[in-house]
RNA sequence: CGGGGAUUAGCACAGCCUGGUAGUGUGCUCGGUUUGGGACCGAGAGGUCGCAGGUUCGAAUCCUGCAUCCCCGACCA
């Protein structure tokens, strides 16, 4: 490929809009431009990375035995609604109707359709198990798309499924995508972890995401410094000291505390208690399918709530925070005064009812304090096992960093921002069963379809490889992903010599099976020097000064390292070189 | 959806407060000189000032509405 005939629009200055590192060199670079919110074009530097990404992902997805599909992105309504997703998946789902007035949607993921062939094909136990994936467009109508490539409405996922008549099989096919994933964000020059996470809205267990550390990501893991620890914060635990209680007063005791409206201010107040003897309570209003309850979840005073454990404990779809004229109309007080020993009765007085959920580290704690549910008044000595009804114990409590690694003994955690680039799930029969999809069993008896469900974001890898391996140059592609492996820089194309000397190492290279590039723009040194450099080009030959003495300069990327080499010496030493 | 910011030439910006018909840098084209770290001289092309309405003799500038984009909070690859 010439330079001179390859369109890369590099720009000088870095887009006003663009905020993270890989959004600023993906569009300065010359890699993609905008088309609207959430939506680009990818030029031809980015199809050729994408591609070579996309290849070492089918290489490793063969490799596990899965099978290439391709399914269609326009999606009619009714498989969606025997999943019961046409309505769960909300606004998030684009939708749109035929000429006829049916109604149809842009696939945010494939399910569905996967689901829908394996109930009509897969019918005995022999023909399992099966992987089957795809590379292809999703669309996802995201309420805030931001970051360049990083969250997107259409984007270029692979998705693959696993099918198997029971949960060992489905164990393997977990096991052999986790593995599969690792080669790959690992060929790909990926520094990432394997974290526990929450599945949210697609539903299962044994949810793995991989994450990149990186400050564009908008996720939260937590690590641990001493061992393989690893976990989204939706999910991560630590151990905390236990504190010992002295025994306290027979039953609960009521006391005045005006204007007390914070943990903060009650520490503080005379009489008042430290932060971790006082029970905060907070308010939740719990969406189900077919049901909404009030919930009110305990938590020591000094921890902070972690919202996604709380909606995972309660089963529910969504859960948001009650607002002040619902939580008086429930407790007869304002926020500040709020507690859970007469909750119950409070509430059944109003005509309601309320669950109340207690964060695992107030189990067993006596003399604590917490607010009376009468504005200006709290309670103390409270037991809470004694003294509050509460339906159920989880952990609730967000980890911070520090704290002690949950794992191993002497490990304090760390948290880090980080950027999920897949992740894998076990569906189990979630979709088979809701979609019929059955096969017979050894028995004769139709068993419901065991399903693992794995994600890859193809744009995200090549995106973190750029948060990840970058300076103030611009990008430093790895080893896989760079879209050419070297360019060939002729300082002076117009001195005739050292343009045939370029060409002859271009030639040399290509036939070598390097991917190069030859820069014969007409343009001063400086210029592709410094093109080069924004572009990522792992190494570079620069045709200059000592050409006529058959000496050409090598420059690592990364390293900025330059040696001489003469030509017979060059794709040997790019060879070795990392 | 809530909160904040922006929209003027391909890109980055000034001009707006205090109305008088648009400018800077860079990029682009042509000619010449240069040629190893974003050259120099000269000559050019390029803008319905996001859209619609209003105020005014006159609007990029003031007023109203709308749209789009970016950033911060609820989602996910």
């Amino acid at each position: 490929m010439r330079w001179s005939n390859f369109f890369i629009p590099t720009l000088r200055d870095n887009p006003a809009e663009a905020e993270s590192a890989s959004h600023k060199l993906l569009i300065r670079a010359g890699l993609i431009r905008q088309l609207g919110a959430g939506i680009y074009s990818y030029l031809p530097l980015a199809q050729k990375i994408l591609q070579k990404i996309e290849l070492i992902v089918r290489e490793e997805m063969n490799g596990i035995g899965g099978q290439e599909f391709y399914l269609p992105a326009i999606n009619p309504r009714e498989v969606w609604e025997e999943s019961g997703r046409w309505d769960v998946m909300g606004d998030n789902m684009f939708r749109l109707q035929d000429r006829k007035g049916a109604d149809l949607c842009l696939a945010m993921t494939h399910e569905e359709i996967f689901t829908s062939i394996a109930r009509s094909e897969l019918n005995s136990y022999k023909q399992l198990p099966q992987i089957w994936y795809q590379i292809q467009t999703k669309f996802r109508d995201e309420p805030r798309p931001k970051s360049g490539l990083l969250r997107v409405r259409q984007f270029t996922m692979k998705d693959s499924y696993s099918f198997d008549v029971d949960t060992a099989g489905l164990d393997i096919a977990f096991d052999a995508h986790k593995e599969a994933y690792r080669r790959i964000f690992s060929r790909c020059g990926l520094d990432f972890e394997l974290v526990e996470a929450s599945s949210g809205a697609m539903g299962g267990s044994a949810s793995t995401e991989f994450m990149v550390k990186t400050d564009a990501g908008e996720d939260l893991i937590a690590t641990c410094s001493n061992c393989d620890y690893a976990a989204n914060v939706e999910k991560a635990t630590s151990r905390i000291e236990p504190i010992s209680d002295e025994n306290g007063l027979d039953s609960p005791e009521e006391f005045a505390t005006p204007n007390i409206r914070t943990i903060e201010q009650l520490v503080n107040f005379d009489g008042g208690a430290d932060a971790n003897r006082q029970i905060k309570t907070l308010l939740f209003l719990a969406k189900y399918d077919e049901e909404e309850k009030f919930v009110i979840a305990l938590l020591r005073g000094d921890h902070q709530l972690q919202e996604t454990k709380l909606q995972d404990a309660l089963g529910a779809n969504d859960i948001r925070p009650l607002q002040d004229e619902e939580i008086f109309s429930l407790l007869d007080a304002h926020a500040g005064s709020l507690g859970g020993v007469n909750a119950k009765e409070k509430a059944k007085a109003n005509g309601k009812e309320v669950f109340i959920i207690g964060d695992a580290a107030l189990k067993n704690r006596k003399n604590m304090t917490t607010g009376a549910n009468k504005d200006g008044f709290h309670f103390r000595g409270v037991e809470v096992e004694r003294d509050i009804a509460v339906d159920d114990w989880k952990d609730l409590r967000a980890v911070n960093a520090g704290e002690n690694c949950p794992n191993c003994e002497s490990g304090a955690l760390e948290i880090d921002k980080s950027l999920e680039i897949g992740h894998i799930f076990k569906l189990g029969t979630k979709y088979s069963e809701s979609m019929d999809a059955t096969v017979l069993n050894e028995n004769g008896k139709p068993v419901p379809l065991v399903m693992g469900s794995y994600g890859i974001g193809v744009e995200r890898i090549m995106a973190s490889v750029i948060e990840q391996n970058h300076d103030d140059d611009g990008i430093i592609w790895t080893k896989a992903t760079a879209p050419f492996e070297v360019v060939v820089t002729v300082t002076n194309v117009k001195k005739a010599e050292l343009l045939e000397a370029g060409e002859k190492i271009y030639d040399e290279l290509k036939s070598k099976g390097f991917d190069v590039l030859l820069d014969d723009r007409n343009e001063r040194a400086g210029v592709k020097f410094n093109d080069a450099e924004l572009v990522g080009i792992p190494f570079r030959i620069t045709i200059g000064k000592t050409a006529d003495q058959g000496i050409f300069e090598l420059t690592n990327r990364r390293t900025k390292e330059t040696v001489d080499v003469k030509f017979d010496e060059i794709a040997g030493k790019i060879e070795n070189s990392d």
